[in-house]
DNA sequence: GCGATTTACTTCGAGACTCGAAGCAAGGAC
DNA sequence: GTCCTTGCTTCGAGTCTCGAAGTAAATCGC
């Protein structure tokens, strides 16, 4: 009764994450970098507008303290800094700093070669792609780690 | 450059479990479970030999003083208990007590609905768990929360 | 048998993460 | 200008995680 497919990929999925991070956790630490502040560099893509605390926080899952408290970690660290959104002064903007792109540089590719799906065929990779892709379109848009090729994010 | 498939993969498939974990918080409340002890919960299938500590913490990716910790949570709200193992008294296995395997069911079933991975088709779900288990099989037997099926398992 | 080592687990203390409540400053409605 | 909302921060509490140290049982060497 454990066999249904569903049951089996949702718990495959969950625990290649947990495959993924139990790896990582070590050269995160070389880093300076927990799993929680490691994602939150990973979301601040430098090729994107820099998102809002606000931002951040719904890509992450999370609420605005826990959100403050991961930034000023990565502040504290120099990789990343905080401005005041021209637009609107209550707003606070995170920017990555050189060292901080080289770091999330670092963070992605040791997390991609850490990455059970590593192994997959390329083939085998894009259908996988290709149906996560449809799963998550299916879920409704979230406020972009992944900003939609065809796109029609008017971003500024 | 962000296109790349592999990329896309692991950051769907992280995204979809923190979306999953999300959105069963709130249940959980309710069965006095946190994300943690809910998985330990999940990672005990009374159909399986109840496991010993040391086999929960490695399906966990957690360490022992962890895992006691865990288990001492499920102990307070009547989900487990701890019996000395008889073939090795040093060990401890944790068996299901009956409200336990009630909740652990309940706990699977409300994940199973809120994963994102409920609304595919079986047809793609079955592509998608075939991909899956072959991922996980690359990355070398673990210790099973799955137990391989046509499996050579000697589990006494 | 008996001591030395290893293994399974627990306890303890510290650090990291997360959240709700409360507070502050800026924007918007009127 | 006043009231309300929004974005963020600070604070305090609770949870999670780990390494270090300790206990008990098993195993090894003799």
């Amino acid at each position: 009764m454990t066999d249904q497919p569903l049951e089996l990929v949702v718990r495959a999925s969950h625990e290649i994450s947990l495959l993924t991070s139990d790896r990582i956790t070590e050269a995160l630490e070389e880093l300076r970098l927990t799993l929680a502040t490691a994602h939150a560099l990973w979301a601040i893509d430098p090729a994107e507008p820099a998102p809002s605390m606000k931002v951040l926080a719904d890509r992450l899952f999370c609420n605005a303290p826990n959100l403050s408290f991961l930034v000023n970690q990565l502040v504290e660290r120099g990789y990343v800094a905080r401005d005041v959104d021209a637009n609107d002064r209550r707003s606070r903007v995170v920017v990555l700093t050189e060292e901080g792109r080289r770091v999330r540089e670092r963070v992605m590719r040791v997390t991609l070669e850490q990455s059970p799906f590593a192994g997959c065929e390329p083939e085998e990779l894009s259908r996988l792609a290709a149906i996560l892709q449809r799963v998550l379109d299916r879920t409704g848009p979230r406020p972009s780690t992944r900003p939609a090729r065809g796109g029609s994010e008017r971003t500024g």
